[in-house]
DNA sequence: CTAAGTGCAAACATTTTGCAATCCA
DNA sequence: TGGATTGCAAAATGTTTGCACTTAG
């Protein structure tokens, strides 16, 4: 998707709650969208405080970031960093998520059988699924031989 | 397993890293198995205070908590309501979570075929797997009924 | 014009930590 | 006796909020 019409998206979003496209705003979600790794809050606001442009404040981009939340753009996620991390969701796939302990590398995956199956566990317990996520932690394929390189020295 | 012998392997635990079964850690780990819900820091700290027996501090509590942790006798579980809840591992199997966003309520149930899913996506990844978590949210069957219930009427 | 939005700093909430006093093998 | 442990209060940390001023439409 091009980020004219994630804009504008935006915008229409938030005129159908009676809220504006302000400059702040505007940067953030350009920003935001301008990564494609995952960020967290604190990042992006260091992010627009480095590089040139209007001032932002850390009060805004939180608040923004819960917008962008809301409005389905964004999903946060709990890498087990202290903070929250935020990737993409508009014009992505649903995927789950492997956390290297290591490095902090944060892995994407999706396997829909799984999927199935916890619809089909929803389904014996009488449970309504609304969103699940999957973390998976330990070491990535990099750290991984890093690590047994170390052991053969 | 009886309570004496989650007691002694504490100890036992303990003495393998020159600690010793204070009289504030064996209360926690009393009150800690006494319940079997999911638990907090606070909560349990409360319990403490409210209850007739020794003081204990909150910093002793959480203290003895990452203990218990580290130990393998307590696992700590993200339920999303802004505070860590812990739940027995000893002697349990592992499981994954329902997290009902009506009541609070969290579900238990496990599937191996999924768990078996997620070592095939490791190995697809090269990921070396130390643990994951799953948790589902949603609605109880409870709450679902009841909501059902309110618009019927 | 005026509801919505902003920056700032203070407030929050959970958890961690420094330290002096205390305990115990 | 000395390392381990405790309680306390202060600190840390990520995030939220109250408020007076500013801005968008």
């Amino acid at each position: 998707m091009k980020h004219a019409d994630i804009v504008q998206r935006f915008e229409e979003w938030l005129k159908t709650k009676s809220l504006k496209l302000t400059k702040p705003r505007r940067r953030i979600l350009d920003r935001a969208f301008a990564t494609h790794e995952h960020f967290s809050a604190e990042e992006l606001h260091a992010w627009l405080v480095t590089e040139p442009g209007e001032k932002t404040s850390r009060a805004t981009v939180y608040r923004t970031l819960a917008l962008l939340q809301e409005a389905g753009f964004l999903q946060a996620l709990d890498a087990e960093r202290g903070e929250m991390v935020y990737e993409h969701v508009l014009g992505h796939h649903h995927h789950d998520h492997m956390l290297c302990l290591s490095c902090g590398r944060i892995e994407e995956f999706h396997d829909d059988r799984i999927e199935q199956l916890q619809l089909e566990a929803c389904k014996r317990k009488g449970f309504e699924l609304v969103s699940h996520d999957l973390r998976l932690r330990g070491y990535c394929r990099k750290c991984t031989k890093k690590s047994a390189a170390v052991k053969r020295t």
